[in-house]
Formats: structure tokens, C-alpha cells, sequence
DNA sequence: CGCGATCATCGAACCGGTTCGACAATCAGG
DNA sequence: CCTGATTGTCGAACCGGTTCGATGATCGCG
């Protein structure tokens, strides 16, 4: 493979001088410039990214630490994922996957070892042992996911709040007047997802101020369980028209619940999810949702990130808190009530 | 942040010492040993991975490409990578995972600069534009996906064939003698998805033997089009009374189908899908299916291209090509026929 | 024609590790 | 007690880039 001292050596110049034609940050003449092009060309130079790193203190690699336990959904996941690789590579950056169930370790080792120049940390939990260790490591940190403390971090998550308050604004004005939530298993919250109550505390207080009578109730974001529980709520609250489901594996199982229960959605219920739009696109699932856009987070955190590495003024910014409005998107799964029990 | 200097200094002895000290490569003393390994604690000294990678010729990362084109299933892509960056991790590795549209920039990008001592493609095509790229790079490479040309890569897949012929005689047995075989489509297999067709041969070729008659069909593996596709194959083949689905999106599509169809699975049409266990587990889809292990297959890309990293002896041994027994998952979706028209 | 300013290039140092060869100290054997 | 082998440590070189300060050539100007 070739080196910077092979190029300067085809070309006739001195190391530096290669180096300057080819980074521009010096005043080269146009002939050596050319020659230094020239060479490199016909050595398929390509700088080792190891001893760039090592020279200019810059990998020009982004950490991303995603967890994988029993109740992260991955479909999700991939989304954000995908909305983080694809706008680091636009940006110039690659970047380095870490799914290691350690993630304070694993943090720890990716910014101490200097592998990457800023770190984005996913499925953030309330009290997320990684904030500390992020904060205090040298590169800057960009979550995805609203945790206790965002001091020192720039924080983007979807408005919760504001996705529990649409739901219930849209159900209510189509003349519904008892609603059930479905959300996430409580061990979810307890572990750190915050958001789960964020959205239920919201959607129960605009309910409570409309007049809506709203049940909230929990459960596995796993099957079978997740269509059991849909299953138990309908029988609970008979006189339920509308129904709320913040929580993947519920949506996904409605169809089959729907179907042996003989149900017919809108005409004897009307159902709104909270979830991706690629989710809803993936599994032909014709319910009207509150959109999360995954891809939309997982993005502009890079982009904020990046900021940050790369402009020390930028990185004395004082820290942002994002939350992306949700949108509801119809697919004619809501309509006016008609009594569920005859 | 510390460097060996600062632990060689703190320890009161020679940069090569504490070198040698923490890597044990050569014999030291006692007590300067337990020196070093306290100064090092103490500075909390973790090895720059830019210069140990320029000193070594070594990263300890592996690179990780994965197409997301309009057909790839993200859902599954998603345990694909899992297995691969848990698995490396497990070896001692960190993942960089490209996600870029131009995999051929990409994979030239990782290579040439060595940033990775090895790579994983994933979804590779049949004359895939990023074999002979990693065929010329320096680095080992392993393959998720059969190509046309296996030479100087290992290779990994399920064995797609024998999945085709399970799915026919597991119906067959049942005494079923019409079938039908939704597969994605065609344009995936331009695009190089052989395994679709690999699938269909198999099956056309066994279903002829045992007598049975098969339909293939193919099919958008995106809503709405994939319900779409189940429901002209069922108008069309009326007296079919098996459905096999290798075709995720239509495995999704065909609750809502059957539903709509008023068709009870097994009792009028039994059902055969070709996915992984964690699809059917998170959609809660009650049909048996032949199991493809995304997971397995990218654990196993990634053991056997460490041992390549790591070796030099296993670099000189004779190209893998692996295939994966399918499984037959059974979740009561099959019974004995029954004729669907009445 | 001589002066200082400007421009292009070079040599050397540095980033932070690893590793080779040399050397001093210790030890066992004759 | 001297020798030769062994053990533990050190200094220096190297990996492949970048960057600073210095130097020599060229230029315009008085």
C-alpha cells in the first residue's frame, strides 16, 4: 500500500510537501500540485486513517451505542440507526455500532481509546449510568431519548406530551367519550423509559379536561402477550369507542384481535397507534397513527453532534433539548362512535 | 488524558518497559510489573487506538456493509447486524457499519484507509460490484448471501434449496396436492436476489417429483402491494389449499387477508412462511415457518473471518462456503386439506 | 544593483504506541 | 573466581501521517 512518502517520492517533492498539495493548506505551485495529484492517482494513495487519527487528533468516526433488551423494539431501531449512519456519512463521518448490553464499558472503551470524535447514545433511560461517563469524556455527546438530567448534552426526543394530547384531541372532537390507552409494560418505565408516562400523564390530562374518561393500562411489548392484553381491555371497558396504543407489538397484534373478536375498525372502534410511519408501511397495518419519525431524530442528533466536533465556538453553545412535534397521519382507522356493547 | 509516557513516568521506568509491562510480551520483574499496572490504573491509561492501530497494522474493528434498498427488510437486516456486532464484540472487536448507497466507494473507502481488519457484506447480489473490490483488498472478507463467483471469500447462507423442498414435502405429507408459492419480486432477483429463485426451483423440482401441483407467484414486498398479490393468487388458484410465503411482507399482509377473505388458517388454507423466529415472534403471526437465522448467519460470517484476521496459517486455507439447515417452526398453521371452494 | 517582501518548498519534530537490539545485572557451573 | 548463559530494562527506531519554522528563490521597488 502506498504512503505519503511514496507519492512525495514519485512526484519529487518532500514528504511535506505532498501533504500540503494534497490538504491545500499551503500555497503550492500549480505544477507540483499537479504532479502530486498525478502520483497519488497512480498509487491509489489513500491516507492510513490510524496515523491520520494519531497526527490530527480526529477519527473521523461517530460512536453510536444502541441497546438491545428484551423490550427495545428492533424495527425501530433500525430506523434510528439508519438516520444516524446515513447523515454521519454525509457529513464525512462513518460510524462505529456498539450493542455490547455493557454500554458503560463500551463507552468507556470507544472514547478513551479515542476511536471516535463524539459519541451518540440511543433508548436514553431516565437515569442512564452512561450520561455521567459521557459527560465526562472528552468528545461531545448527542441523546436520543429525554432522561432526567440533560446537563452537558444536547438531548432530541419526540414531544410526548404533545403525541398523548393529539390522540386524545382527535378521538374527542370525532365525539368520543371513552377511551382505553395501551401502553408499554411498566418494567419498561421502570427501567428508564420515561416517555412512556410522559405521554399518559399528557393524554390524562387533556382527557380529564375535555371530559373523556381515559383507561390506561400496560403491557408486554412481546406476543403473545401484547394481543392478550388488547384482549383484556376490551373486556374490561366494554363501553370503550376508542382505543390508544403506545406500544409496537399491540399495534402489530390488532388485526388478529380485531379479527376474532369480530370487530370492525372504524364502524365499532377507533384506533390510533404511536409509531413509525416505515413501521405502519411494513406490516399493512391501516390504523391511523401519531408519527415517530426515528430516522428524523437520529439525524439531527448527528447533525448537532457534528456541529460540535468540528467548531470549537460551537462546542460553547449552550446545550439544546429538541422534541420533534408528532404528526397524526390518517388512514381512516378513526371515525364517530357507535356504542361497542349493544 | 494519559499516555504510556505519563505510566512510565508515574512508574519510574522506561516507555518500552511499560509496554512490555502491560502486554507481558516480554519477561519483567515483579515488582515493576506491579508498578506499572498501578500507574496505569491510576491515570486510568487506556492505549490510543490511532497509534496502537499505526504501530500494529491492527484495529480491532471490523467493517460491516449492509444495503437498505427499497426491497431490504429492515426488520431483519436488523438481527443480521446483531449477530455480527455481538458476535465481534465477543472476539474482542468493535463494528463500523456502513449503511452508503455506493457500497463499492464504501467498501474502497474502509479498506484502503485501514480502518478495519476485516469486513462482512451483507444482502450480497449474484454478480455483486463489491466482490472483486474485497477480493483486492488486503483485508479477509466474508459474505452473508451466494454470489455467482465464491472465489477468495467465505461465504455464508441459508440453504435456500432444501428450505423450498421442507415447505413442499411438510405439505405434501399432509396430503395436500395444489400449492401456492408467493415469492418476492422479480426485481429483487435482477438485482441479484438468487435466492428467491433458488427457493422456487427447489420446490417447482420436488412438488414435480411428488406429484403436487405448484403455482409461483411473485410479488412487491411492500404494503399495500403484498395483500394485494395474496388475493389475486387466491382468486386465481381456487382450489389450492396450501399457501408457502417467502416474502415477508406478505406473511404480515395475510392476517388482514385472511381476514377479509373469510378464510380460517388451518382449517381452510394451511400456511407455510419463510422468516425468522424473532418476525414471528414480534408480529405476533401464528404460522409455521421454515426458519431463516439471521442472527446465526452473521455470528458465523464473523467467527470465521476473525480466525482469518487473527492467523495467518487460516489465511491460507481453501474458501468457505456454508450453508444453514432450515428448520420447520410449526405453529399449527398446516392441517390436512380440505378443499377451499366450496 | 541591492534591498526587503513574498512565495514555494524542505527538514525536523511530533502524535502515541510497539518492538528490536544492546547492555547491565544476576545467576549457575566448572 | 572467572566465564557464559539468563534475566530484566533501556534507548532508539519505526508505523504514516501533519505542521511548524527555516531556507532559498523570485519578485518588485527605490
Amino acid at each position: 500500500m502506498a504512503t505519503i512518502g511514496d507519492v512525495a517520492q514519485e512526484a519529487g517533492v518532500s514528504r511535506s510537501t505532498a501533504s500540503y498539495a494534497l490538504s491545500g493548506k499551503r500555497p503550492i505551485s500549480e505544477d507540483v500540485r499537479r504532479r502530486v495529484l498525478e502520483a497519488a492517482e497512480a498509487l491509489a494513495y489513500t491516507p492510513n486513517a490510524g496515523a491520520r487519527a494519531l497526527a490530527t487528533a480526529q477519527t473521523k468516526v461517530l460512536g453510536l451505542l444502541a441497546r438491545f433488551h428484551e423490550d427495545e423494539f428492533a424495527p425501530a431501531m433500525m430506523q434510528y440507526i439508519l438516520g444516524v449512519t446515513n447523515t454521519a456519512r454525509d457529513l464525512g463521518y462513518d460510524t462505529l455500532l456498539v450493542t455490547e448490553a455493557d454500554g458503560v464499558r463500551a463507552l468507556r472503551r470507544i472514547t478513551d481509546s479515542r476511536m471516535v470524535d463524539g459519541v451518540v447514545l440511543m433508548n436514553v433511560a431516565q437515569d442512564d449510568a452512561r450520561l455521567p461517563v459521557l459527560r465526562a469524556a472528552p468528545q461531545p455527546g448527542a441523546l436520543v431519548g429525554l432522561p432526567d438530567d440533560c446537563s452537558g448534552l444536547d438531548v432530541f426526543d419526540l414531544d410526548f406530551e404533545e403525541a398523548g394530547r393529539v390522540m386524545v384531541d382527535h378521538l374527542h372532537r370525532l365525539g368520543h367519550r371513552e377511551l382505553i390507552l395501551v401502553s408499554q409494560p411498566e418494567h419498561v418505565v421502570e427501567r428508564g423509559g420515561a416517555y412512556v408516562w410522559r405521554l399518559r400523564d399528557a393524554a390524562l390530562e387533556r382527557a380529564r379536561q375535555l371530559g373523556v374518561t381515559l383507561h390506561a393500562v400496560y403491557g408486554e411489548s412481546r406476543q403473545p402477550a401484547a394481543g392478550r392484553l388488547l384482549n383484556e381491555s376490551l373486556d374490561a371497558h366494554p363501553a370503550a369507542t376508542g382505543l390508544l396504543i403506545n406500544n409496537e407489538a399491540a399495534v402489530a397484534a390488532l388485526p388478529t384481535v380485531a379479527h376474532a373478536r369480530g370487530l370492525r375498525v372504524p364502524e365499532d372502534l377507533s384506533v390510533i397507534g404511536r409509531h413509525s410511519a416505515d413501521f405502519a408501511a411494513t406490516f399493512s397495518l391501516p390504523y391511523s397513527f401519531v408519527e415517530s419519525a426515528p430516522d428524523r431524530l437520529g439525524s439531527m442528533a448527528v447533525r448537532q453532534l457534528v456541529r460540535r466536533v468540528e467548531s470549537p465556538a460551537a462546542r460553547k453553545e449552550p446545550y439544546v433539548v429538541r422534541f420533534i412535534s408528532p404528526e397524526l397521519v390518517s388512514l381512516g382507522s378513526t371515525a364517530h362512535p357507535r356504542p361497542r356493547s349493544s
